[in-house]
DNA sequence: CGTACCCGATGTGTT
């Protein structure tokens, strides 16, 4: 019976005529599911159909569905294509002004909208926490939710807070998908959202992406990479590519020698203005621009479908990365190219990345010490806090990775750059804890290693992106420089 | 290194 109630909910509001994959064993768990338990865990490949496991129970529960969604952008397209379909769906972000907010909260609790898409930091507003607590909620729904894993560390804490802001609205029955994750990042997934493991059903569509051609080449030179990118970026002139780097400096030196032979291309950067951003990937979504110079901020929401290469200029932090990164190549099935360009320095410098993103509790709580006269901080500037916490390398960011980690848990306000540095809390205890601090330090040193293992390793290339997602046993894809090489 | 959210103040361009 329930059965046929999804499948029309499906044909009504989207006009498919059958559901694809595990979608419907997927929706089935969540509609019949015993109130808050009969969790699920979704690893579905981009394009597989994931926002349908959350939407379509979101139109046939009882009560709202509140999304967690990583970017503003994101939560814009996927409001915007409901509306298209007349399902009642809204946003509450800082581009919605107060009143907005107020009235869109409203309506979700009085149960206008069926969905309501926020980021993990929305719950540190007094007025949405004190709001939220109120609604019944049906189902929570982690999209992308490798963020989880990804970022709550130590670049956005509030995704390591979702157990607690899953408690505040009573524990709901919850969905998190996502399109890689390890086996590790699976249970730091289930573990950071509060979930029982044994309540967990865990959804594994396969990694498989059987028209992309996994290359690499070693090439130490810039002359030499360019070379590569010039050479691949004719022979697809047909089809568009996006090339990534690890640094925006690279980037712009890459850039000004590709513009100097007259290559076309656009370029993505954080940096950059939002505004600029948004009109540069619009411009290659529409098919104006070819070619994309990009650091890892261009990727989550990227659907073009004829996407022909994918070059990596320096190598990534980690296979997940990696996959991330080509899997937006071939979205339309046709066969892609997917080239690393390796050079033992890159690999040096992502190992020095490790060292300095992860300083340990002693370096916070000396940093911290330093930070308490803050009057003789400000007047001394950053160098003396250089030279008090014993270092010289000027390319050494521990002072700036600490710093930042300090303002993102509220630790500190202002700036010393600013004089006007202050502290306004204690010292957080995840900043203290070496435990905590060590296994971050020695996950992200195995994340680099499986790189340094792809880049060394003999065997098919997709089988080692197999295993290391948790799928031993492979077969050889027969498509991969490796394998080719091998015949 | 590189990844983003928040918000109210301030400024810019449009009706």
């Amino acid at each position: 019976m329930t059965q046929s109630a999804s499948l029309t909910t499906l044909q009504e509001y989207f006009g498919y005529a059958a559901f694809r994959g595990a979608q419907q064993a997927i929706i089935q768990r969540l509609i019949e599911a015993p109130n808050r338990s009969g969790h699920s865990l979704i690893l579905m490949p981009t394009g597989g159909g994931k926002s349908l496991c959350y939407q379509i129970p979101a139109l046939m529960l009882e009560g709202g569905t509140l999304v967690i969604s990583p970017l503003i952008a994101l939560m814009q397209d996927q409001v915007d294509a409901l509306r298209r379909r007349n399902i009642p769906a809204t946003f509450i972000n800082s581009t919605v002004s107060a009143e907005d907010r107020e009235s869109r909260l409203r309506g979700f609790l009085e149960g206008k909208y069926k969905l309501l898409y926020v980021t993990p930091e929305r719950f540190r507003r007094a007025e949405f926490a004190a709001a939220i607590t109120q609604a019944t909620i049906a189902l929570l729904a982690v999209d992308e939710a490798h963020c989880v894993s990804e970022w709550g560390h130590d670049f956005r804490p509030d995704y390591s807070r979702l157990a607690e802001f899953r408690a505040m609205i009573g524990n709901p029955l919850t969905i998190a998908l996502t399109a890689t994750a390890t086996p590790e990042v699976q249970r730091d997934i289930i573990e950071k959202l509060g979930l029982q493991p044994d309540q967990v059903q865990i959804f594994h569509q396969g990694i498989e992406r059987p028209n992309l051609r996994l290359e690499m080449e070693e090439l130490d030179r810039d002359h030499e990479k360019l070379g590569a990118m010039m050479e691949t970026i004719q022979r697809f002139s047909n089809g568009s590519g996006i090339i990534y780097f690890s640094l925006i400096q690279t980037l712009e030196k890459f850039s000004q020698m590709l513009a100097d032979k007259r290559i076309r291309h656009g370029v993505y950067h954080g940096k950059m203005r939002a505004q600029q951003r948004r009109a540069i990937q619009r411009e290659f979504l529409a098919g104006q621009a070819h070619l994309m110079l990009a650091t890892n901020a261009f990727g989550m929401g990227i659907d073009k479908p004829d996407i022909r290469f994918v070059i990596h200029a320096e190598v990534p932090s980690s296979v997940e990365s990696y996959y991330q990164e080509i899997g937006r190549a071939g979205r339309d099935g046709g066969e892609s190219l997917c080239l690393l360009l390796y050079s033992q320095d890159d690999l040096a410098t992502q190992m020095e990345f490790v060292k300095w993103s992860n300083p340990n509790a002693g370096f916070y709580s000396r940093l911290y010490g330093l930070l308490s006269d803050a009057e003789h901080t400000n007047r001394m500037g950053m160098e003396y806090l250089r030279e008090q916490l014993n270092y010289r390398n000027r390319r050494d960011f521990r002072l700036e990775t600490a710093l930042g980690m300090l303002d993102r848990y509220g630790v500190i306000e202002g700036s010393v750059e600013g004089r006007d540095l202050r502290i306004v809390a204690d010292l957080a205890d995840e900043l203290l804890d070496d435990e905590t601090l060590s296994n971050k330090l020695r996950r992200d040193n195995m994340k680099l290693l499986s790189m340094v293992q792809y880049v060394r390793g003999e065997g098919c290339r997709r089988v080692h992106i197999s295993d290391y997602f948790g799928f031993p046993g492979a077969t050889p894809c027969g498509n991969c420089d490796r394998c080719n090489a091998a015949e």
